[in-house]
DNA sequence: ATAGGTTATGAATCTCGAT
DNA sequence: TATCGAGATTCATAACCTA
């Protein structure tokens, strides 16, 4: 319960320190109205059935822990329901809360909200660019987590720095999705064994975002699931206060350890994200989804000495030949490799257009499209 | 009522015609267990104040349709509860829905999904490559809307078309964040007025994805909000039967105009990318009957790290080991499972061939015996 | 030292048909 | 309905190892 950098006296507050307890409990017993934001990042109730293998058969280090456990959605609603007007209370007028989830919790957490209140300011998607893929080809790469941005109330006066992250996305308002890789390498926190101490541990950078974005340097950020605390490290560097709760022994050492390494940045550190993009790859099958050309149209390689029929799912089928825009070119030619985008061709009022200019019109509008996060 | 291309006899359903009406009625008066996918658009239950202007004081032409007006969540609420249990009912039970909207309403539908025991596959965010600006800085420009696909039950064998999708982004597996623009331009529909006809029209891409990720051609799509007729459009194009229920008669002629005109893409343009589960199983023993394989020969690991010997029905004997060629092998590696087809190679002139290779001869065989040349 | 190859791993509601 | 066994299935990144 350390963790000081600065004395506790505003509101008689337990300022820049990790609570211990259940995060309920301990936010009844601080003053109402005390804190301008909430960073939460509550169990988000999966239900995994047996284990998961990746196709070299290795296992997966699935999420099992056991306060992420609830017996069904009436429990986890009713936990929800509690800690969220737990949180409420505790906000100042202008307060603000986030809330951080997956599908399996997340469409609780926004009803609960909203039946409580509290204001929704925007869904935003963090975008993760290196998830977990799905292994068994059931479904969708799980490539995105939900947050919620909510004020207190419908007419609170709540923060947005709308100048800063304009400023943080290259001169272009901030959009409501996120391109952050997931917490690895140095940052990812690691017991005594080796093995991570937190199984869900946030990376910095969206905690960086979040904090820019809806606090003031000076303000008291509060996390009720405090785990291995990079909202309390994030927050020390940024100049705010914070506050933690946490049950876990665990996971407060390992926060404690943490905060106590990190410095504050001075007033004129703030980091600069300049780093340039790759051109961005765009899947052939787009071309067709956005209609540029139609299933069942004909493509030419130069000369039109060979030519392939478009499907519904972006590959070609050509003479007793089909695949990806790239293989058919390459068995065509009989070459190891070919660049589809230049070697096919369709045409247009009796003309052979390279299709590689459709995809220049998409990255066009993908440039002149607004935002580009990261 | 017309937009017929086929006539409608399965199940005496009203197949490619738009119902007029309450969607719950009309729902509730087709027969159950009928429909394999459900696309619904619904009202997002917007709660706009004023009129919004842009910084030019021009007026931004909002969603304030009366259909669009509830009264409180209780209401909305109710309303979603119903629709979703008439839905549930109609659809088939390997059936499957998606749901789109935005965070004024996707978390009431994801909460009450998950309460009528529908099962979460995944949620998709539309990442909208040119969304509106925010006008007034105070928030996040919304540049998303959230999709939910769920099965009807939890153990139902839902349709997912994996490796078409995986084509569709250029070979790598297909996330659950899909960047499509909004529906502008020639796609867009305009009334008499040369206003749009419908304030909340959506991109045939994004349709057009949704339909080849999970249905097949001759499969039965109802959508219960049809506006302006994407889905139907999109269906028909793709070779999927529609059935569209919609109260406003203005949107029933613009959608049946507009079906009129679309062309089915013909069936050589639909066939997609198959999957592997989908080809005949072939027993090992198989291989060794055909003599492809001689008994007592010696088949080898992936640098020749473990053999087994082939025994005449077709099982392995190895190093205190036998059984089948899956079963030997995930014993020598110490493995929960293991596909020996892959994981087993013969010699030839001194060449390690994979077992697989024969797998391969078998069903090509198997094919043209069929009459079914490709 | 550097380049290049190999291994490890991340909030995951992750198979299916025959018996 | 439960059990059993065939056999299908992965992307980005960082750490580690080898030449």
């Amino acid at each position: 319960m350390a963790t000081k950098s600065k004395p506790a006296v505003v509101h008689n507050l337990p300022l820049n320190q990790i609570l211990d307890g259940d995060c309920i409990e301990r936010m009844n017993a601080l003053p109402a109205g005390s804190v301008d934001l909430i960073f939460a990042d509550p169990p988000y109730n999966l239900q995994l059935k047996g284990d998961l293998h990746r196709p070299d058969n290795s296992k997966v280090d699935a999420v099992d822990d056991h306060w992420d456990q609830f017996s069904s959605f009436a429990a986890y609603d009713k936990f929800t329901r509690e800690w969220l007007a737990a949180a409420k209370r505790l906000l100042k007028p202008n307060g603000a809360i986030w809330v951080i989830g997956s599908y399996h919790n997340i469409f609780r957490v926004g009803s609960a909200l909203q039946d409580q209140g509290y204001w929704m300011l925007n869904d935003v998607v963090w975008r993760k660019s290196n998830p977990m893929p799905n292994f068994r080809g059931k479904r969708l790469t799980n490539a995105h987590e939900t947050l919620i941005w909510a004020s207190r109330d419908e007419d609170s006066k709540y923060t947005f720095n709308y100048e800063a992250l304009k400023e943080l996305n290259d001169g272009v308002q901030m959009r409501s999705d996120w391109v952050l890789p997931i917490c690895t390498g140095h940052e990812r926190l690691k017991d005594e064994n080796g093995d991570k101490a937190h199984p869900t541990q946030k990376p910095e950078s969206l905690l960086h975002r979040v904090l820019i974005a809806t606090t003031n340097p000076g303000d008291v950020v509060l996390d009720p699931f405090f785990g291995t605390g990079t909202t309390g490290a994030v927050a020390k560097m940024l100049g705010r206060d914070f506050i933690g709760i946490e049950r876990e022994e665990a996971y407060r050492k390992v926060a404690e350890e943490r905060i106590s390494r990190v410095r504050r940045f001075d007033a004129s550190a703030l980091e600069i994200t300049g780093s340039k993009r790759a051109e961005p790859r765009v899947p052939f099958g787009q071309v067709v989804e956005r209609g540029m050309l139609r299933p069942g149209e004909e493509l030419y390689s130069v000369g039109s000495r060979y030519s392939a029929k478009v499907r519904a799912d972006g590959t070609l089928v050509g003479h007793e030949v089909k695949g990806s825009i790239h293989q058919v070119g390459a068995a065509y030619e009989g070459a190891p490799s070919c660049n589809g985008w230049t070697y096919w061709h369709f045409k247009r009022d009796g003309k052979m257009i390279p299709i590689d200019i459709l995809r220049q019109q998409i990255r066009a509008e993908m440039e002149a499209d607004l935002g580009r996060p990261h």
